[in-house]
DNA sequence: ACGTAACGTTACGCGCGAGTAAGTTCAATT
DNA sequence: AATTGAACTTACTCGCGCGTAACGTTACGT
């Protein structure tokens, strides 16, 4: 390869592309620091260099692909819509996300959270998550003049994140699937509900 | 300690007790033999004797962990049961299982699902799984005379799974709460919807 | 045009843990 | 009580991969 020499900062951001594509085939521990030097065109010791060692590294692309995933979110799903759009916006930019970040998504994911070291980082953004649906439900549900009990809150927002992780699971097996249909899906699963489902009820866009 | 000399069969199930406990507490690859070995009274030689390799041993482990959790929902789940019945016993069954067992939960879904070499195993279990609960809520939808897309229907349980599999880790984590209160808020965030949720409407068992 | 600092390399040290060879002790069978 | 084989141990080998020391090289400011 040869390519010319490259500023840090551009060089720094090429190893953490590599390191999303090497942690996310192969695991955090199988991955290994050669394999990710080489795929950003350098060697070894120059990773060493600008990202500290292999836990860091791993921490940097973690945050990296996080911080990427919450502000694109949080773009799309105004507070101001109505709860239903809100909830679908924000799904719908989710599975765009995993779609068009596969990698990405893994390494968050799957990796991350079985891993001691890390899991109370990704941990604590899953929380944030949930805590935010938690409240913006506790709205809708105080214009509506109703009262739920905080832990039940909690864990309608914690089943729809559970829900909408297990679809990005298969949305980044199904390249073909449309990001917006899966979140259509997951609408029509968990806003509408199974008993809504076998009356017939279903849920559409209003606004495609 | 030097303890009794054990016959073979016992040594093994102390093994995979053993497994279990290490394997969930540093993860697949810092789990290291020696320690697996020490837990069940015995040195590593023997574990290699019994188990073969370290992939060995813990595919043995995982598919223990999983047969007993599918034979104890299998066992409460009745097909013959109304819908909302059978699910909600299912869930229960699930839920007690991941109460009582909470180390085995680990190894099957924070360890395996992230290791390329095991996430063939649980993934076909995972799938054995959906496609029961879709095929059953299929049942019961033609039963009302209503026809759903095969992709949705999957979609449909793949949302139950996802969310089940969230709050079991929520659950693992919190030993004084109930599986069957955990259960239950499953149920209204499922099997209710967050619309109906919004209109005041909660689930509750009908046998408690 | 030249010094220097940032970019980059080759080649190694070293610990850790999977897996094994060779030998020892106990308990059941004959 | 001798035998035999299953249960168990100690004490290694060996490779892999993280992390680094020591050494080149190119761009860029002056």
């Amino acid at each position: 390869m040869q390519t010319k020499r490259l500023p840090r900062a551009v060089r720094e951001q090429q190893m953490l592309d590599a390191a999303v594509r090497v942690f996310s085939k192969r695991g955090f521990h199988a991955a290994n620091m050669d394999e990710i030097a080489e795929l950003s065109g350098v060697s070894k010791p120059m990773v060493y260099a600008y990202h500290g060692t292999k836990d860091e590294l791993f921490l940097a692309t973690l945050r990296r692909e996080c911080s990427r995933l919450i502000e694109h979110i949080i773009a799309l799903a105004d507070a101001s819509l109505p709860p239903d759009q809100q909830l679908w916006r924000g799904l719908k930019g989710f599975f765009e996300f995993v779609g068009a970040h596969r990698d990405g998504w893994s390494v968050l994911y799957r990796q991350a959270r079985s891993l001691e070291a890390f899991s109370a980082e990704v941990t604590d953004m899953r929380r944030n998550i949930i805590q935010v649906i938690a409240h913006r439900l506790d709205v809708a549900l105080q214009l509506e003049g109703r009262q739920v009990r905080p832990e039940d809150l909690a864990a309608q927002a914690l089943s729809l994140v559970g829900a909408s992780e297990s679809l990005a699971d298969w949305l980044a097996d199904h390249p073909e699937e449309d990001p917006g249909r899966t979140a259509t899906r997951l609408m029509n699963a968990i806003w509408m509900g199974a008993e809504q489902l076998l009356q017939g009820k279903t849920w559409k866009p209003q606004t495609p």
